[in-house]
DNA sequence: GAGTACGTTGAGAGCGCTTCCACTACTGCC
DNA sequence: GGCAGTAGTGGAAGCGCTCTCAACGTACTC
């Protein structure tokens, strides 16, 4: 078995130094390219990692930060599908992957992730408004790429969705469709997808000059602060509820239900991702889809390009979002 | 900023060698080991891994392989729980993990891990009987840990649970309840666990002179086959339906309930995994507990121990479960 | 007091690769 | 024909660490 540059070179007839060009496509002669790629082929040559990280200072791994409570990691398949995106994407660029989830504090957290000396960048999710390991890694020297983004992380490199716009999008959708009360159960606050989604949700009502004080009922992306606003929102006398996710909207809706209130006759029902089960509720739940797996792919490729041209500007993505329209918004006649 | 391990020895006036030994426990004088310890922790010190690992042939990062459909794999908390798990060992252990998911073939999943030369190993789920990335991994000289087995891996490290004899044990809990058809709806054939369940109940049924020849349902694991096997079953008249998981189970009790029938009055249900929600089903289900996390902890620290003394025999691990009962298979009065 | 044993230390040779630099052999131009 | 320019190649110096080996005390034994 070859396991070194040097016998390789010694097996095509090469120095070292070429071999090593072929490997790294580096200038060679075409013919000597193909001449070493023939053995390298041929012993399935593949050349050591570390060494190749000593001398280079890369190792083609990359870290994965998602230092996330484990109970809204593994519930919410958002995180799933991230995962997925990137761990493609990883692949498909022959990059390894290295994953922290949320067992350390966050302190020593980025402490080990900045030790490791191994890493050519990290991908970390952004998802709270306040979040010094997002800060540590921003300020440290290790390319970087948010998977969201503060506000105030305008020189950093991120991939993100306009939630303002979404939600904006989803209100006035609902208001086009004659509702006039529209509920909003938040996600949870001090996330940047709660305060966007409604801010998104406020600003179109007031651009449609209605108030919404009392119609604002604050939720934390899960399904029972769904049923506890949808309660709360009822009360209140809404013909529509736009959730700030579509699991909060599993919690209103069965709350609807139980008042024997009929989606959307009575009261429209709005979520936001598009998971997968939205489109086989009963009725099929309109919602905002957005392409999580792309953003994860798409954070990839941002990492990658930044650890290519270090000296390169941050790469800022916005992808888009796509209003999804089922049964639970339209078909039926507003109670108002 | 002191980068390397030269510097760190100029800085406590001891040679290299006698730095890197204090860095791993080798044999230093207190008093030298104090001196230099002193230094490392005063200017934060980290060895390069690359070249650590370049130089010992360790690189304290293993891969963690699930080839699984993605759409298993995030669907079934299991597979969050072990990947949970896992994680938090292999932190507490100050290791890096290497996830590789089911993006590409197996074939291919294989080659690359092997070609990686990274990893000090590797931890593998095992849950089908067929597993041609399983057999490459065991073949190759890369110290491996299965999370499940196949009957076949008796000279293999593995931690497994026993699906036979926990099956058997919920089976006679059935039994001792006194029902006597108890249909049971099978996991994925194919896989050990679906096998193994499949097997227990049978044992269980035999022991008790039953036939179940007719009270036999293929299932997947997924909620619409037990459904489905929950309509053939009732046409056949059972009193008891022992589904092969949780998952499974959550179909079966929808289609009870369309019925008109009552659990566990009617029909007693009964479940395996003990997942998050099972406690919290109308009534809350009977099932068996496997601690997925602890597997996934039992594992690293298996393939730890396997890494530090490869000569030693394989670690073959069963963690216990744990029989659960609750309302789903207690209280009622059987129909028979 | 000489000899042995042992614990502690430093020197130095790699681990397998990348990359800088120098060299050669062309090509094309005046 | 001489020269600069360029593409292709090899030599060799590291990258930062581990680990063997030999050397050096010091303590202990006879």
């Amino acid at each position: 078995m070859v396991r070194t540059i040097d016998e390789l070179a010694k097996l095509s007839g090469v120095s070292r130094a070429t071999v090593s060009r072929v490997l790294n496509n580096g200038s060679v002669s075409d013919a000597t390219r193909r001449r070493v790629q023939a053995v390298v082929d041929r012993t399935n040559f593949r050349p050591h990692p570390a060494a190749r990280s000593l001398a280079s200072g890369r190792s083609g791994v990359v870290g994965v930060v998602m230092h996330i409570d484990s109970h809204l990691l593994f519930r919410d398949p958002y995180f799933s599908q991230l995962l997925q995106g990137m761990s493609d994407a990883l692949a498909d660029g022959s990059a390894g992957m290295m994953l922290w989830l949320g067992n350390r504090s966050k302190e020593e957290t980025l402490d080990r992730i900045l030790g490791i000396r191994l890493l050519d960048g990290v991908i970390v999710t952004a998802h709270n408004l306040d979040d010094s390991l997002v800060d540590g890694l921003l300020a440290s020297d290790l390319p970087t790429v948010l998977i969201g983004h503060r506000s105030a992380d305008r020189t950093a490199s991120y991939v993100d969705v306009d939630h303002v716009h979404a939600a904006d999008a989803m209100t006035t959708h609902l208001l086009e469709s004659g509702r006039r009360r529209i509920g909003h159960i938040t996600g949870m606050r001090g996330t940047v997808a709660g305060e966007d989604r409604l801010t998104g949700y406020r600003r179109a009502m007031h651009r449609a000059r209605l108030a919404s004080d009392d119609l604002v009922v604050d939720g934390d992306f899960n399904e029972p602060s769904g049923a506890a606003g949808a309660a709360v929102l009822l009360d209140h006398g809404v013909d529509a509820i736009f959730c700030a996710n579509d699991a909060t909207a599993v919690g209103a809706l069965r709350v609807i239900r139980e008042r024997g209130l009929r989606v959307p006759e009575d009261v429209a029902l709005a979520g936001f991702d598009d998971l997968d089960f939205a489109a086989h509720l009963d009725p099929p739940l309109t919602t905002v889809r957005q392409g999580v797996r792309e953003q994860g792919a798409q954070a990839v490729s941002s990492l990658f390009q930044l650890v290519r041209d270090r000296n390169g500007g941050p790469s800022r993505v916005i992808l888009p979002t796509e209003l999804v329209i089922r049964q639970s918004t339209v078909g039926g006649v507003p109670r108002a």
